[in-house]
DNA sequence: AGCTTACTTGTACATGCATGCTTCTGCTCG
DNA sequence: CGAGCAGAAGCATGCATGTACAAGTAAGCT
């Protein structure tokens, strides 16, 4: 039964249907019209962010909230389509700095209208939904 | 640059760390104190709140935010551990009722303390966090 | 009889963990 | 002071797993 569960538990719950809800909004849109998975989408945003649009494996693991060797594979991806190329780092020949390329500049601006579009529409069907509204509510007043 | 990133966009990608740590401190902690990854802990959940034990696959799913054939394999792994077993529903002979055991009761008890007791840990360990507080703020506020 | 619903199965893929490889760093010992 | 070595740091790779998508099967509906 319910019996007494924590109202922490009570909200983290809402929390992931929230996100759950909103990711998978995201992410649809970003591969349909775009390609691109929401790593991807992300990881570029960081490296253009990023002065000289470059940075290493391990920064980019810990912004991502990813595993060093999901983003090997991640940037490995992104190389294969142009989007970053790999560079040495000269001081520590160990370490290896992830490019932006100007296509990858390019693909992610276009992307970023997808995405705060879609993302601006999944806030809005939260708000109508009688579950996460509040949660959304919550957040929003945050924000400020 | 950063040029206009929408005020939605900022706000979604706190939500985005928080969902990150948060979910991977629960995670480690039910694998590695329990046996139970997350999905299988919140599956066990909803079918020990639901009457008589049971679900259909297709409410699991929409409850857990998952796929169809997701469940299918999760509820394959819970029955595998006989924490639940199918049930054929009598009346519509595709349906299948995913039933919760005494075992499954049980694990999932034990389980929720530790989870619990994470999420609050993760909450305090966000709140002091100085990109984190905020967002956890608005939704404790929220919460009330 | 089609057409929809409810699952299951085949397949692909992104991710995590453990491990291996290279490079760097620090420390000890001659 | 320098050589050498143990251990750490930074990535890549092998393997296992959880999930999604697409197609298949079986049962109900109109």
């Amino acid at each position: 039964m319910p019996s007494t569960t924590t109202s922490d538990a009570r909200l983290w719950s809402g929390v992931l249907a929230l996100h759950a809800h909103v990711e998978s909004r995201l992410g649809a849109a970003l591969q349909r019209r775009h390609g691109l998975g929401l790593s991807e989408y992300r990881a570029l945003g960081f490296l253009a962010d990023a002065p000289d649009g470059e940075l290493r494996m391990q920064d980019l693991a810990t912004a991502l909230g990813l595993n060093q060797s999901s983003v090997t594979r991640l940037v490995g991806r992104l190389n294969a389509a142009d989007l970053t190329h790999r560079d040495l780092c000269p001081d520590d020949k160990r370490g290896v700095y992830t490019v932006i390329r100007d296509e990858g500049r390019t693909r992610h601006a276009e992307a970023r209208v997808t995405y705060e579009r879609t993302l601006a529409a999944a806030f809005d069907e939260a708000a109508a939904d009688s579950d996460l509204a509040a949660i959304l509510e919550g957040l929003r007043r945050a924000s400020r």
